[in-house]
RNA sequence: GCCGGCGUGGCGGAAUUGGUAGACGCGCUGGACUCAAAAUCCAGUGCCCAUUAGGGCGUGCCGGUUCGACUCCGGCCGCCGGUACCA
């Protein structure tokens, strides 16, 4: 007989619900432990088993900790504003408001299915208006703080289908639905001042406790480079334009500058003669996407502006051309360019034959950019110097000049915040008749997304909210004064970059947390989520979080803690689950087929909990034949108790059940679920081999075990001990020490380092013991019989090698 | 190209202050139970040679350090993830 998962699952689910079983407890008397899961966007799709893997994790973490007694923050919710809700409203007419309610249903089912251990009362909904009031009001403070600023910047419009496209909707400059042409065109955009943060997001990384892989993806993109900024006047000009480098020791080795296409100081120095070349140019590289000017990056183009600059050390003249290789979005948008030293202007130099002229000793310039560290030469007063000196003897001319500085710049850009679209928080700003533009203040806010039936383009490149006028005009009741909303609304990184934060305190209709609350409960102890969001949405929510923490508004500088990033799960043929691939696994019918606590136990024990591993339907049956296993150790088949569970201990498990104690919390602890299941297993087999089972040791066994499969858990629990109450608070297992050591081991002879012989000696022999029982042993003396002993190590209750010849 | 990670049986994977390689699971083989099958329980299972006893080989490849290397060092090969005219 096996335990039926239908029932049991049904039961114990509606108990928890009945009993607010993990609803959080906020004792002072006990230590505070946050573990957040990445909410998911709730797709139409549905749940995916990729999304249960992770979130086991965190739940088992959070009910050891409950058992642990730890105050047990263990929330979820919903990131429910996004694309593809508009996307499906425009093609349905359907309000996405509606279609994402039902699909927040269907997730939450799903979720509940699974068995896991959240507190529903603090649920949130980024679409909320509850909730986004206090995304918007974090909005106004950022522009209080001249942190959110607006800019002209380039954008995907396409005419025909008479909106703005996100980069992901253009494929090979087309629309992806229509194939529809699309250009770049100037829109006035909110962004955020990230780049003001750019050091600190960079610096606090050293004290948080990630994958070091993700701290290194963040670094890049931030991506720090110091050097200096270098001042050229243009000959015959009053013109003059800063370049950025990181070589200023190579100056004396610059022999032509570069702009970026867009510069605006191409319209002021381009000659008579080079102005149909340089129009010509321009027109080309506008239509070019920032992806395909990276992109089509081995064949380099530009065109002579028949400018110069003057080199402010030699005092020569450097031609001045523009390439679409430098870009405007980076650094000053203009380079000085060292060929001799640098591949990319060796590269350019070489293909319009402009002068290379080595300033560093070493390498062959005759033949590629030498760009490694050398003795200056052709360089004047740093002749001789190497890299450091020579750079630092370079900046401090400048300096001393007054044309150049040290300067430290960042791959990072500000964050483009507004988006041309319907469903999304808007932006709480007003654009006043007189000119001005307000932030709506708080006693007004949330500004509510108003309904609509009609969620078309309006046209001009504004979002679908342009076409609701009584919407967007507004009118002060004390001036008079007309305005307009403003149409954008937020990216879907908006209301993920504070969710942590409102999990604390979801009901405070004064504040967006209570700060009080916020100290005892951060930071976020555990956050599992995939490794996709490892740049985005961690970047945004530092940002947010260490805005708010100037702000004094929330207690610590990071947000998260400890971070962990779950791998993917493969369908059966090793590759990434799709539809077209058809190894799609669907989680319901795992669920109803074996049952949420084997879903849990195969994902836990497939592997490494950040590793790509293929699903396999042998595994997950191997992992339902585990909990049978265990079940019919404990219930017999009337489901009656078994009467081996006694309270007598024989010790014949003793050892193997400290051991599994010790390996199943430390495992759990380290996230090495795999392996703490592995243990389990083997305290199983153990048990099987044999009589009585002391029912310390049984309820120990089911404590460990309930957090990776919890309704078996409790079901186990409640035979076992007759409690009416629920395992989750039942004070963890404790293992003793002494108790983990066996009296005999096995040690093993060896001879030159090959395993020749075994035996079983009492752990407490002493090294000298140990190596006279080696000597004697029969099967070592032939082996070193007539060989003279070299050298004996030995290594107590482990091995004796001899080493002979 | 650069940065990060990985490479272990038929398969998923264990084992790192250097000390019995292959825990645990899957699969496979055999046995018990059964009229039979399934399920279950028990046993075996890295490869090669050998009837056994036993021997040899073995953690991507080549080399090194060491009494002893999956683990440390040097050099290759392959795979995965990230990223890229970032000056």
């Amino acid at each position: 007989m096996s335990f039926n998962h239908h029932d049991i699952e049904k039961k114990w689910q509606d108990f928890w619900e009945e009993n607010h079983t993990f609803k959080a407890t906020e004792d002072d008397n006990k230590e505070f432990f946050y573990a957040l899961d990445m909410f998911p966007y709730p797709s139409g799709q549905g749940l995916h088993v990729g999304h249960p893997e992770g979130y086991t994790a965190t739940d088992i973490i959070s009910r050891m900790k409950r058992s642990q007694g730890y105050n047990v923050l263990h929330p979820m919710g919903w990131d429910a504003f996004g694309l593809p809700a508009e996307q499906y409203a425009l093609d349905t007419g359907n309000d996405p408001a509606e279609f994402t309610e039902k699909n927040i249903q269907t997730f939450k089912r799903q979720i509940n299915s699974l068995g896991f251990s959240y507190d529903w009362d603090r649920e949130i909904n980024t679409t909320d208006p509850k909730y986004y009031k206090w995304t918007q009001w974090i909005f106004t403070k950022l522009m209080e703080h001249d942190l959110a600023y607006q800019a002209e910047v380039p954008v995907n419009w396409c005419p025909a289908l008479g909106t703005v496209l996100a980069n992901e909707e253009v494929i090979d400059g087309k629309s992806e639905r229509g194939g529809h042409p699309v250009y770049r065109k100037p829109m006035k955009q909110w962004m955020l001042k990230i780049t003001a943060y750019a050091d600190r997001l960079l610096e606090d990384l050293e004290d948080v406790d990630w994958p070091e892989h993700i701290k290194d993806m963040q670094r890049n993109w931030i991506g720090k480079s110091e050097g200096a900024e270098v001042t050229f006047d243009v000959k015959d000009s009053s013109a003059s334009f800063s370049v950025f480098t990181t070589r200023p020791d190579t100056l004396f080795g610059a022999t032509y500058a570069v702009l970026a296409p867009e510069s605006d100081l191409v319209d002021k120095i381009t000659s008579a003669e080079q102005k149909e070349a340089v129009e010509a140019y321009r027109k080309e590289a506008d239509k070019k996407s920032d992806l395909e000017r990276t992109d089509l990056n081995k064949n380099k183009t530009g065109v002579f502006t028949g400018a110069y600059a003057i080199n402010p050390v030699t005092e020569e003249e450097m031609p001045i051309w523009i390439a679409d290789y430098v870009l405007a979005s980076y650094g000053t948008g203009a380079i000085m360019a060292v060929p001799a030293h640098d591949e990319r202007d060796y590269e350019f130099a070489q293909k319009y034959d402009l002068e290379v002229r080595p300033v560093l000793e070493g390498g062959d310039t005759t033949k590629e950019a030498f760009v490694g560290d050398g003795k200056h030469i052709n360089s004047d007063f740093i002749n001789g110097m190497g890299l450091e000196e020579a750079t630092d003897t370079m900046i401090a001319f400048l300096e001393e000049k007054n044309i150049g500085e040290r300067k430290t710049t960042y791959r990072l850009r500000d964050w483009l915040f507004a988006r041309q679209r319907y469903w999304g928080e808007p932006i709480p700003v007003i654009h006043w008749e007189d000119g001005t533009t307000k932030a709506v203040p708080e006693e007004e806010l949330p500004v509510i997304l108003p309904k609509t039936t009609e969620i078309k383009p309006s046209g001009t490149g504004e979002s679908p909210l342009a076409n609701i006028t009584d919407w967007v005009n507004v009118e002060d009741e004390e001036t008079g004064m007309k305005g307009k909303r403003d149409t954008n609304t937020m990216p879907q990184w908006a209301g993920s970059s504070w969710y942590f934060l409102r999990f604390i305190d979801p009901d405070n209709q004064e504040m967006l947390a209570d700060p009080e609350k916020l100290k005892k409960w951060l930071p976020v102890d555990l956050y599992i989520g995939g490794a996709e969001h490892a740049v985005l949405h961690l970047l945004y929510a530092r940002f947010w979080h260490k805005f708010l923490y100037d702000l004094d508004l929330v207690p610590t500088k990071e947000p998260f803690q400890k971070l962990y990033n779950q791998g993917m799960i493969l369908g059966e043929n090793n590759e990434k689950m799709s539809k077209s691939k058809g190894n799609v696994v669907n989680p319901d019918d795992v669920v109803d087929q074996y049952g949420a606590d084997t879903l849990r136990v195969y994902e836990m024990f497939m592997g490494p909990l950040d590793a790509a591993i293929a699903w396999s339907e042998e595994g997950l049956e191997g992992s339902r034949r585990f909990l049978d296993r265990v079940w019919r150790l404990f219930v017999d088949e009337d489901g009656k108790l078994r009467d081996r569970i006694t309270t007598y201990n024989d010790k014949s498990l003793e050892v193997v059940y400290h051991q599994t104690v010790k390996k199943v919390t430390e495992d759990f602890e380290a996230l090495q679920f795999n392996t703490a299941i592995s243990q389990l297993m083997v305290f199983t087999n153990a048990a099987y081999k044999t009589e009585g089972l002391p029912l310390e040791y049984v309820k120990g066994f089911i404590q460990m075990l309930a957090p990776v499969a919890p309704h078996l858990g409790e079901e186990l629990w409640a035979k076992v001990t007759g409690s009416e109450e629920s395992i989750s608070y039942e004070p963890w297992p404790a293992f003793d020490e002494t108790k983990l050591v066996k009296d005999e081991v096995t040690v093993v002879f060896q001879v030159n380092g090959k395993v020749r012989s075994k035996a079983q000696v009492s752990s407490s022999i002493s090294k000298d013991e140990l190596e006279a029982m080696a000597m004697e042993n029969e099967r070592i003396q032939e082996f070193i019989e007539g060989k003279t002993v070299r050298k004996v190590i030995v290594v107590p209750g482990k091995l004796v090698n001899i080493v002979a010849n």
